[in-house]
RNA sequence: GGCGGGGUAGCUCAGUCGGUCAGAGCGCACGACUCAUAAUCGUGAGGUCGCGGGUUCGAGCCCCGCUCCCGCUACCA
């Protein structure tokens, strides 16, 4: 049990076009969600993937004039691939559900459903869009009106539908439902946050009928394997990447140990769009096959866009690198996870993200760190003191410490990331606020004073080191550059391997350790000359 | 239509079991300070907690009605 792995995924995204803001929010947040673990000194998984079959991408790549593979292969590199980097997310893998490991996953998954009959040859009948070759929902079909009077049309995109009947594979989901709701009962925390568990139980209750998993009208996906005029209908195969990427169906060994020990996963991470599919059809689709279902599903909120800068008609297809470039990624990721509340909608826009890095970020912590260091320079050579005796102010930052940190981490485990963060800068708004009650800078001007000068300047040191490890897991990139100007790399050793349990333990950094200033952390930005361009 | 969530200070939002719950941050105003990224710290400014009833000794928090916004109501993912 101790060594269980902590897995996370992030839904595998449709290549269908490019990422945006959306993609880049569920990454991160699991990415945060991952590196505290991390930190905490667990054995971590984090997957994300994308999605590659189906009619859409088909089509998208024969409008584009080339093969569907060659399609996703760009979009996979050029695009998807990339955002990872921008955003700095330390994913252990990648899965492509193009990729053999998934084709051969995935029908092993089917056979065996097959050879516990939860699967049957039946005939699935709607209306049907000849020109836009789909199926179309009832609730999509409307009446038609002039010259298509007298005909069924389909509102989506107006074209005539017909009834037609097509011969398929279905699943047996109806079988399921009174399995489903007690499973919801017995496990309250499997749904969260409660809107979406009420939703899926209100759903299910209404009743469940069987699942197509097969279409045959066109080629662009996994073959049925008993079946070559069959292919997987999109959906029911890319669940399947939470199991193929752990080594699901290979006939290797080593894969099939790998996900005895990882499955089930921890926590999938998804938006609230396909709640449904992993609250019902996932963990149904895992009953049948007799495999354990995730512990937990978590469905965030939509990301609105306010503000005219950014919203316009683009709405939310903002791509994260317009943010990223101006305020770089540890802003990024910082914004996402403080300024939003994690399974409900929320609001972003420019000028509140350019208030929350400069109120935040450059005004908090980073001139925090700065003033720091520029006072062990001018008063200590940039030598770090020793402490002497600690009064109440003292013993006030290290209880603060120790109880931000508790809060923090039971707030991750709630995978309530906002307020995490918002534990953390308690310190960071503590520690402000204590250099500015001490007056070093006052104290500095008595010689007889230099203990306590010292004293001063060790605790703040302290409280920026403690915030260093906090804050790791949101701002890879700029804690480590603090820890690099606290000269913590010789002393204590590197940024990654301090546990969070151990940040509040005061008095790590050793006097004499070197001090350095290094620039801003967070720079301020001239936010008239960088909003994006319409 | 049915089900679910929401409407709290200019802005973004907290408010667990009804009784210092009328809050936080930002913004704004005034004051302090000068180590620091023109940064920091303190104080204040008062919003009928969507509207109308009701229950209660007492209600953003419970009940009823109304109004507005949003989501779900299965095979595009």
């Amino acid at each position: 049990m101790a060594d269980r792995t902590f897995y996370v995924t992030t839904p595998i995204y449709y290549v269908n076009d490019a990422p945006h803001i959306g993609h880049g929010y569920t990454t991160t947040m699991g990415d945060v969600l991952t590196r505290w673990h991390r930190q905490r000194g667990e054995s971590v998984f984090y997957l994300t993937g994308v999605d590659e079959h189906g009619q859409k991408v088909l089509r998208k790549a024969e409008a584009n004039g080339v093969d569907p593979q060659e399609w996703v292969d760009g979009l996979v590199e050029r695009e998807w691939k990339p955002m990872l980097a921008t955003i700095d997310v330390a994913n252990d893998d990648f899965i492509r559900t193009t990729e053999s490991r998934h084709e051969v996953g995935t029908q092993a998954f089917w056979e065996r459903l097959r050879d516990r009959d939860a699967v049957y040859k039946g005939e699935f009948s709607g209306y049907y869009s000849v020109s836009s070759e789909e199926f179309v929902g009832d609730d999509d079909v409307v009446d038609g009106e002039g010259d298509d009077e007298g005909f069924k049309i389909s509102s989506l995109d107006g074209s005539r539908v017909e009834h037609m009947t097509e011969s398929n594979y279905f699943f047996r989901l109806s079988d399921y439902q009174q399995q489903l709701l007690d499973f919801y009962e017995a496990n309250p925390d499997f749904i969260a946050p409660a809107s979406a568990r009420n939703e899926v139980i209100s759903f299910v209750s209404r009743g469940l009928t069987d699942l197509s998993i097969s279409r045959s009208t066109f080629d662009w996906g996994i073959r049925v394997p008993w079946d070559d005029d069959h292919i997987f209908y999109v959906w029911i195969e890319a669940l399947l990447n939470y199991v193929t990427a752990v080594g699901y169906g290979s006939a290797d060994s080593g894969d099939s140990e790998r996900f005895e020990r990882m499955w089930p996963a921890d926590v999938h991470i998804v938006g609230k769009d396909i709640v449904r599919f992993h609250a019902i059809i996932w963990p149904a689709m895992l009953m049948a096959a007799g495999l354990p279902v995730p512990h937990r599903v978590f469905a965030h909120g939509w990301i609105l866009v306010g503000g005219q800068k950014m919203s316009k008609s683009k709405a939310n297809g903002i791509h994260p690198n317009q943010i990223v470039e101006t305020f770089g990624s540890d802003a990024y990721r910082y914004y996402f996870s403080r300024a939003l509340t994690f399974g409900n909608d929320g609001s972003i826009s420019w000028e509140d993200i350019g208030a929350r890095y400069h109120a935040e970020l450059a005004n908090g912590l980073g001139n925090l760190a700065s003033r720091v260091a520029a006072m062990v320079g001018k008063y200590f050579d940039g030598v770090l003191p020793a402490a002497g005796p600690s009064t109440p102010a003292e013993d006030a930052i290290i209880e603060l410490v120790a109880t931000a940190t508790a809060d923090a981490d039971a707030a991750i485990d709630a995978i309530a990331p906002q307020d995490a963060v918002a534990a953390v800068w308690r310190i960071v708004d503590a520690l402000n606020g204590y250099v500015t009650e001490q007056q070093p800078w006052q104290v500095a001007k008595d010689e007889s004073q230099r203990e306590r000068l010292g004293t001063i300047l060790a605790t703040t040191a302290e409280g920026l080191r403690a915030l260093a490890v906090l804050l790791h897991p949101v701002m890879p990139k700029a804690t480590v550059v603090l820890w690099e100007s606290l000269g913590a790399v010789d002393a204590i050793g590197p940024l990654a391997d301090q546990r969070i349990a151990d940040a509040p333990r005061w008095g790590q950094l050793p006097a004499g350790t070197p001090i350095t200033k290094s620039p801003a952390l967070f720079p301020r930005i001239d936010l008239d000359v960088a909003e994006p361009g319409a």
